[in-house]
DNA sequence: TTCTTATGGTTGCACCTACAACGATGTGTC
DNA sequence: GACACATCGTTGTAGGTGCAACCATAAGAA
């Protein structure tokens, strides 16, 4: 048992700050993307995922990599956004316990109208409040916490170094 | 109608980046705490709130300031912990629509037995993977975040320059 | 083949959170 | 004092999420 080395004033401020944007930011996205597209930012997110994919589709499991989701949590979304037309599920032929989730063209439109105003607010909320130089810096931060948080690299893998 | 201005390669990536922190980050906290302490991050924060209060007593809407929540979320959280006998709420007697939220002594052997596992995994994820200067650069990029995300200052007022 | 084990995905259950509506108290105006 | 209005906090309700248990299919061993 080693003595705990606690925070000093320094760390202590910026982990409390960062605890606080950890807090707002999530329900930040959510709102505006709730008000002007009656989407969840994770429900975007699993759309414009797909959208980027070859022919919008996916493997479930390959999806809740790349959108970080557990395979229930994905599972219950995929229900949710199948009833609303956005995604349709097939059985993979070449493996039939998997499911290749694809994007409707409902779901592409869907993906074409929220995209605007969700990159807007990213700007709003985070990119144009900091200088050229932070977005870099906050760029080589997250990926050093996705070392650890993410140690397989599985998720984003196209956006680590 | 403006143009969306659309993100450079840089800025998608520091965004992909840091929405994936976003979403691994909080659970990751709230595992350890879980399985150490049987509390939640926000818990946690609440009880560490009432903890270095005068009296270690605010009021709930202090309380929901300093801890950035709704009160609808906080007041469901405080009658669990008030049903874990960690703290107490009392009417006020200046303000009668107001309470009072005190943590009891057992509230404050929580904090205290959790505390130095929660610093080290606040180290291990965060602070101990970044050099001096990025957790200085983390502390302003957040800042400069909040400065949107909280405009009127409420939130961890002690942490703003 | 048959048995065992691993993987893909879904569902039961418990808990947490948001939004809106509500009861209760305080403040200002006449 | 009586009214309108704002504030403090709680609760009804709906929906999201995690964990564990589950079914179905695949892969490997005997």
């Amino acid at each position: 048992m080693s003595e705990t080395r606690w925070l000093d004033e320094d760390e202590q401020r910026a982990w409390l700050r960062t605890a606080a944007v950890l807090e707002l930011l999530p329900g930040a996205l959510d709102s505006q993307l709730l008000r002007d597209s009656d989407l969840t930012h994770f429900e975007y997110f699993a759309l414009a995922s797909l959208s980027e994919a070859p022919e919008r589709t996916l493997r479930i499991t390959a999806l809740a990599a790349l959108t970080n989701a557990t395979l229930p949590r994905l599972s219950r979304v995929l229900t949710g956004l199948e009833k609303s037309g956005l995604v349709k599920r097939a059985t993979c032929s070449e493996d039939r316990r998997a499911k290749n989730v694809s994007l409707t063209e409902a779901g592409w439109a869907k993906v074409v109208q929220a995209a605007p105003g969700h990159v807007e607010n990213v700007r709003r909320l985070v990119l144009d409040r900091l200088t050229p130089e932070q977005v870099q810096q906050l760029s080589d931060i997250a990926e050093a916490l996705l070392g650890e948080l993410d140690p397989e690299g599985k998720v984003f893998a196209s956006t680590r170094s």
